[in-house]
DNA sequence: GCCAATTACTTTATGCATGAAATGTTCTTG
DNA sequence: CAAGAACATTTCATGCATAAAGTAATTGGC
């Protein structure tokens, strides 16, 4: 009877908890990196693919719209460390990649990331996490082939 | 050794899934009640306090900054939804809350949202919740306790 | 009772996020 | 090959979020 309100229970703590540690993430960036968690992503996204990504296949991975990706990019081209690249044949696409000044910033700022995570989890044993993370990866799966199947069926309407 | 690879990997679907809900039920509130998740938010807080919230304690509970909350008031009493009381003696303050229509709107949005939580989490079992959402709690607990112990050492400098 | 510090709130500037419209390019198809 | 559909990106309007500055009212120490 009550499982409806254990769920949204749950859900209020992983949100709680992941806002949290956003947050101060979010903080760190901005004071010691003079960045923000959206430019972070970006760059990681771009440090994962080194010959480059089209604007769409960034938006894509990200799970952003287009036009997002377009003021972020904007911005850290100014500041060099990212760059756009014209598709040789299609004079649509653009590529964007990290700069060399881009990739070894970026190598510092994941190093960090990496850190205050390590340190924000402490409490929570290599065991477990691997536990939980397990359980997660189940649930999200579950999820998008539940989100699939709602698409074919839009698709057959 | 791997530790904090493993850390980092929770922290990671931990992201991956919550964000996927939140933006499903950003979504929905979008599409189906004409609202977003800071709208939301704002009048929960509210409903759990009939009599009303000033607006820094609004801020302080929804851990937001003052300003934020000032649009979103703005628009929402724009709609009819919520209005701004004036505090006997104390002609700074305003006092935010519900309007007749607005707890008759909420009503509405709250039940969606508990039903919409529940299906997502479907795959989940009521004790599975409880079990994670006590983890959750401890290590929230545990954060906290450290942030605490961080301010006083800040303060005793 | 005065005035300096504090408190409550709003305003401003900037950045992130969306969806929708606009622009220009490529592909398709009759 | 000439529409026109599809695609890649940017631009625009709106809303949310912050920090910092501004306005106004209250409080506390003298």
């Amino acid at each position: 009877m009550s499982a409806a309100k254990d769920r949204v229970r749950l859900w209020l703590r992983l949100l709680k908890v992941v806002r949290g540690i956003e947050q101060e993430l979010r903080d760190k960036l901005r004071r010691e990196h003079n960045t923000t968690l959206p430019r972070f992503d970006v760059m990681s996204a771009l440090s994962r693919h080194p010959e480059g990504l089209k604007m769409s296949q960034l938006s894509g991975v990200l799970r952003v719209s287009n036009g997002n990706v377009t003021g972020i990019a904007d911005r850290l081209s100014e500041e060099g460390l990212v760059e756009r690249m014209a598709v040789p044949g299609d004079r649509r696409a653009t590529v964007l990649r990290l700069t060399k000044a881009g990739q070894a910033e970026f190598a510092a700022q994941a190093q960090a990331h990496e850190d205050w995570i390590d340190d924000m989890l402490k409490g929570v044993s290599s065991e477990d996490a691997r536990a939980m993370a397990e359980r997660l990866q189940a649930f999200a799966a579950a999820a998008e082939a539940k989100e699939d199947r709602k698409k074919e069926y839009a698709h057959a309407q």
